[in-house]
DNA sequence: CTGTTAGCGCATTCAT
DNA sequence: ATGAATGCGCTAACAG
């Protein structure tokens, strides 16, 4: 006991000594940089008159160690007093952990795709107490496999992958895959065009968006509704899926499907319009300008639901109603997997999310 | 000489050990999670044959230090070989830096001013090889201050803070700066409204958003422009400041002013208008409805351009001719300075940064 | 030119 | 119940 008291004093005097070095190395700058003491773990144990240890034990609150009443109050009343604040760099080297995950994003940040998935994943992290790093990958360049850098660095504990648009972009989303699994990377993948039952796959279910859509208008009565969409290119799965999407919908509800292509519309067409699904909100604009221009009123005249929601879609001269892929809740869901497997915890097997209905006034 | 080469075999058989070591604890997991084995520089080291610090001065490329080019070659190829990603964290520990910039932000995720910002901030960033953090803040209580642990943590080297909507939030600024300024944070505020001539304050120019655009129409012949505005709240200084460059433009080419409430518009009054400078997007979309419910045609009858750009501008029944201030470069020279002020240089003495006009076509 | 070594701040195993 | 000691991976001052 006496032995460590007077280790206890030396403690005292070594950091007694580097304070004031640190005071004369202030004055010595002439320039008006500031230097401000950094309180460590060790300022907060001599504050406290403990072990360095008994401090990280105290503020980790860990249950494997028991320390009395008496030093548990005098540790936490030191690092309120010096206002200490853990160094996380310094954890991270120790326990190998950054609590942070990174979005590989492709998409330009512009994007109210990419947007909604940020503020998914941002919200989320937030609630795990993980922060959102944007690991820097030129969206350009959908062969960049940089990222995975990140983690080998330990700035990240995981990523979040944001899949570009498929029809812009030529990914290689195995090779990605590959390359995160060799490297041991925990990730989950949005907008996926994999089918994989794995919980760290989510795929933009395009079919459910017209489905969706169709189902709406069904059930408001009307029956005679038109599909209108630019010409479907094989090659893009997408506009398949959507178009699909409408087609069940109609066939399980006994009604006839009809398709147009939005540059074959004109006035004559139109004056047969009753309902409308559009493949897409661009689709539903171009529509109500035709509209506009003829002198069609929506909904009086016709009823049209966009099986998307863009920024403008709300703002247009009649605001569209949509059925909308739910980005931002798939971000969430995607967010918590990840954060649960990279601390090895199971997930609850959460239920589909389905699209959801944004009303506008497009529709009687 | 012997005695390091005896030093080296000895570190050499300690890391053969460590492998022999992990291949056996991988062999006795008996769940799926893989090992994946972290090259250091230490097993750099070992495979070229030097010593840790020559690893590390090589591959920093530092001038401090020569190292012959034999050692070099035998230092990158070793590196190469084992895949080697230094350890930020480890680096970060020891430099006391994380290479990263904090993102504080009040606004809304989804509003384009962010996304602006978000997106000139992580190019800049990235451009000095830095990432980009989005720090947790709570965007419902701009007295949250906690941002500032996450740089005592050092998981960011400085700050871009974002301010809020001076008419939505009453954000304390003077204190947000004076408890960064306390913690030694380097900083820079975009959107501020606060006057001040240093450098790391960007304060967003109302003034010249509707200069500009009044200025657009002067130099297209028109001398009849009107300024639609909803009423102007004493207490909410930037639509003074939007009057007012509309003002000063006017009077600087002898020009009548005339401003009309949003609100009061009827069909005759539209009649009388030849060009029309609205003071934002949303005024000039509803002046927009209007004249699609009275049958004027836009440019042909009137002129319009707003003095700010929204996600909806370019989508409206016609698209919008607006002026912006240019958030975007803002953004990036705020990044551009922070990182400059986090790395103790001067910054260059940049211009002044001027609203821009996107042209739409509601101007003839 | 090259190698040794002392920490950066913290968590944790071992010792008492 | 509490402290001491070690090391995470790296840089840089120091020693040859």
């Amino acid at each position: 006991m006496h032995m460590f008291k007077i280790k206890l004093q030396i403690l005292n005097l070594l950091l007694t000594i580097k304070f004031i070095y640190a005071i004369i190395a202030c004055r010595n700058v002439s320039t008006e940089v500031k230097i401000i003491k950094r309180v460590t773990i060790k300022d907060v144990a001599r504050e406290a008159g403990t072990s360095i240890s008994a401090v990280s034990y105290v503020l980790n609150g860990s249950t494997k160690k028991k320390y009395s009443e008496n030093t548990v109050k005098l540790i936490k009343d030191a690092a309120k007093k010096l206002n200490y604040v853990p160094n996380n760099i310094a954890r991270g080297m120790r326990v190998q952990k950054s609590y942070s995950i990174g979005i590989v994003n492709f998409w330009d940040i512009h994007n109210h795709v990419f947007v909604k998935n940020l503020k998914g994943i941002v919200e989320t992290a937030n609630k795990y107490k993980y922060s959102v790093v944007i690991c820097p990958v030129s969206n350009k360049n959908v062969n960049d496999y940089s990222y995975i850098d990140y983690y080998k660095n330990r700035r990240i504990d995981g990523i979040v992958f944001i899949a570009p648009v498929k029809s812009e972009y030529v990914i290689n989303e195995e090779e990605h895959i590959k390359r995160m699994e060799a490297a041991g990377v925990p990730y989950v993948i949005i907008n996926t065009s994999l089918d994989s039952d794995k919980p760290c796959y989510f795929k933009y279910d395009f079919f459910d968006a017209t489905y969706t859509a169709a189902v709406y208008l069904i059930q408001r009565g009307y029956k005679d509704i038109t599909y209108v969409t630019p010409k479907i290119s094989e090659d893009y799965p997408e506009n398949y899926e959507r178009m699909t999407g409408y087609k069940i919908a109609m066939e399980k509800f006994g009604l006839n499907f009809r398709m147009i292509d939005i540059n074959d519309i004109d006035k004559e067409i139109m004056e047969g319009f009753s309902a409308v699904v559009a493949n897409k909100s661009d689709t539903a604009k171009k529509i109500m300008d035709k509209a506009i221009e003829y002198g069609f009123k929506i909904p009086d005249d016709f009823s049209i639901v966009a099986a998307n929601i863009e920024n403008y879609s709300q703002f247009l001269h009649v605001p569209l109603t949509c059925s909308q892929i739910p980005i931002f809740k798939i971000a969430q869901r995607a967010t918590d997997i990840l954060i649960n497997i990279i601390n090895d915890k199971t997930t609850d097997d959460f239920e589909k999310i389905k699209c959801e209905i944004v009303e506008g006034k497009s529709v009687k």
